[in-house]
RNA sequence: GCCCCGAUGGUGUAGUGGCCUAUCAUGCAGCCCUGUCGAGGCUGCGACCCGGGUUCAAAUCCCGGUCGGGGCGCCA
């Protein structure tokens, strides 16, 4: 079993370059990580009430601010009476700010033959004030040994928020988001933002959220992907895009949400392969960064997870390339697998369960049919499967059963994206916002988009997608 | 859109027709304690989702509603 005790030692964040603000002089994680060199040093901070725990005369406080813990040692008789008791008797997560000296906390009693922690620091209190008093009793506790509903969570996602791995998590996307764009900077890709607000739809498919821009109907965009394009046409060679996308969808599974973050590349003089290449450099990236930067948010998930008898995860760094497993050897997986598929069928979930077992980690599935693919995917005309099916030059990205990646090359010659949408019975008249963007000269071009959410999912070990979204909107839900 | 499941104090739960003025944990309130550290001790507080029905008797069975969960389809 490990206690809480175990991760109150370790700093939640590195803050040793941040400045002193009017509320402190010092965050908790700086007296934490330095507090041998402030030792007998006057300092102030505020932070969050976790427990106060008085004995009379005495009050020992958990001080917990977005950068570590720290224990608050206030004596009646060594500061104003009245304080100490407003302090005292004040609620567990109420914000305090006290003023003292640091000084090196006396070590606990430990069993016989157990070593000797390392040493901690605390500060003894001389004065202090309450910020602002937290209520009781909170609708989820903060470090209670309490399982709390998602739902629930959720409601109250401010205060879940407070938790640290819960905390943990929503700075490891953060960094996932950092590490994601160093990569594709190094690479020459620059970052660009398109409209949320579209008249029509910019990529077929799923159903958009309508909505009324002044007096003209709108709706609310569900990709990125026709702005990409026009970015690349336009000469910007090589963009992304972290941003929303909206999808009017009525699913309601861990995987999906209404609202998600999709990042997006796309990129000129490239194919599929090309972009394949991109997109797992940069999951290696962001996967050794980690590895190498943030054990320690890790380790609070860890923490969390083995006091819920859950199991722990690791941070491993996939080996590159990533398998390629084509479409058509796909089928045949599935169908050797026992699964009952034909060529030209989609892979659902439950055949990608026996892909997984084969192929755990990251894979890229390749060349799917160009019948089940947008009218704006490429294909070329003498590459078909053995059953003499047009193959084209879309991908998935997959993580055991779970899809990451939606991408490929597209069509950049605008009679063939014309003849396309007549393949697919679709009039190319009501295309043209779509088309027109083609008439002047195009390079070829390929890309992809990859939610940002599930790879956290990924990373984290989380079970459901609403975990790594802060404020999910799903089908039912819209606040807070 | 389809299929399945669930709802008990603030939170998480026990409960399968009478043993329930409902279990346990956590929480909250109050008291004791001048070095606690998963602090401890004592005393309290607080719940059967809503509406209808069956029954001598309903947290428990049935119907409807509301809210929630899981799976599928579709996708990222």
């Amino acid at each position: 079993m490990i206690h809480n005790q175990v991760f109150l030692r370790q700093t939640m964040r590195d803050s040793s370059q941040w400045e002193p603000t009017s509320y402190r002089t010092h965050t908790i994680g700086q007296i934490v990580s330095e507090g041998a060199s402030l030792v007998g040093e006057e300092v102030s901070v505020a932070g969050y009430a976790e427990t106060i725990r008085g004995r009379g005369a005495i009050c020992f406080i958990m001080l917990r601010d977005g950068t570590g813990h720290i224990q608050a040692f206030l004596k009646k008789d060594n500061m104003n009476p009245e304080i100490f008791d407003l302090i005292q008797s004040s609620t567990r997560e109420s914000t305090v700010q006290v003023t003292g000296l640091v000084a090196q906390k006396r070590p606990p009693k430990v069993a016989e033959g157990e070593p000797m922690p390392s040493p901690e620091y605390e500060i003894n209190v001389t004065s202090g004030e309450i910020l602002a008093e937290a209520a009781t009793p909170l609708p989820v506790g903060i470090i209670d040994d309490v399982k709390i509903g998602l739902d629930i969570r959720l409601d109250n996602r401010h205060l879940d928020l407070r938790r640290s791995h819960v905390n943990a998590m929503f700075q490891l996307r953060s960094k996932v988001l950092q590490y994601g764009r160093e990569h594709l900077i190094k690479e020459g890709f620059m970052e660009m933002n398109s409209p949320k607000i579209i008249a029509s739809a910019s990529e077929g498919g799923t159903n958009l959220f309508p909505m009324m821009y002044f007096d003209t109907p709108a709706f609310l965009s569900q990709s990125p992907q026709l702005y990409k394009q026009l970015a690349v046409l336009g000469g910007l060679e090589r963009v992304f895009e972290i941003g929303p996308a909206f999808r009017a969808e009525k699913h309601d599974t861990y995987r999906h949400l209404n609202e998600f973050i999709s990042f997006d590349i796309e990129g000129a003089w490239m194919n599929d392969e090309d972009v394949m290449g991109v997109q797992e450099r940069m999951i290696h990236h962001i996967w050794s960064s980690v590895y190498e930067n943030d054990q320690s948010l890790i380790d609070v998930i860890n923490e969390y997870k083995v006091s819920q008898g859950e199991n722990t995860i690791t941070v491993e760094v996939p080996e590159l390339p990533f398998p390629r497993i084509p479409y058509s050897e796909a089928i045949e997986i599935v169908k050797s697998g026992g699964g009952e598929i034909e060529w030209g069928d989609d892979i659902e979930s439950h055949h990608c369960d026996l892909i997984a077992a084969k192929y755990p980690g990251f894979h890229f599935l390749p060349r799917w049919p160009m019948s089940m693919k947008p009218f704006y995917i490429y294909h070329n005309k003498n590459e078909k499967s053995d059953s003499g099916g047009q193959l084209s030059r879309g991908f998935d990205l997959n993580y055991g059963r779970d899809e990451m990646t939606s991408g490929g090359q597209r069509e950049h010659r605008v009679d063939v994206l014309e003849q396309n949408l007549r393949d697919m019975d679709l009039n190319p008249e009501d295309f043209t916002f779509y088309t027109d963007g083609f008439r002047y000269g195009a390079p070829p071009h390929a890309g992809w988009g990859l939610g940002v959410a599930r790879l956290l999912m990924v990373l984290t070990g989380a079970g459901n997608v609403r975990e790594v979204v802060l404020f999910p909107r799903d089908r039912t839900r819209v606040t807070p």
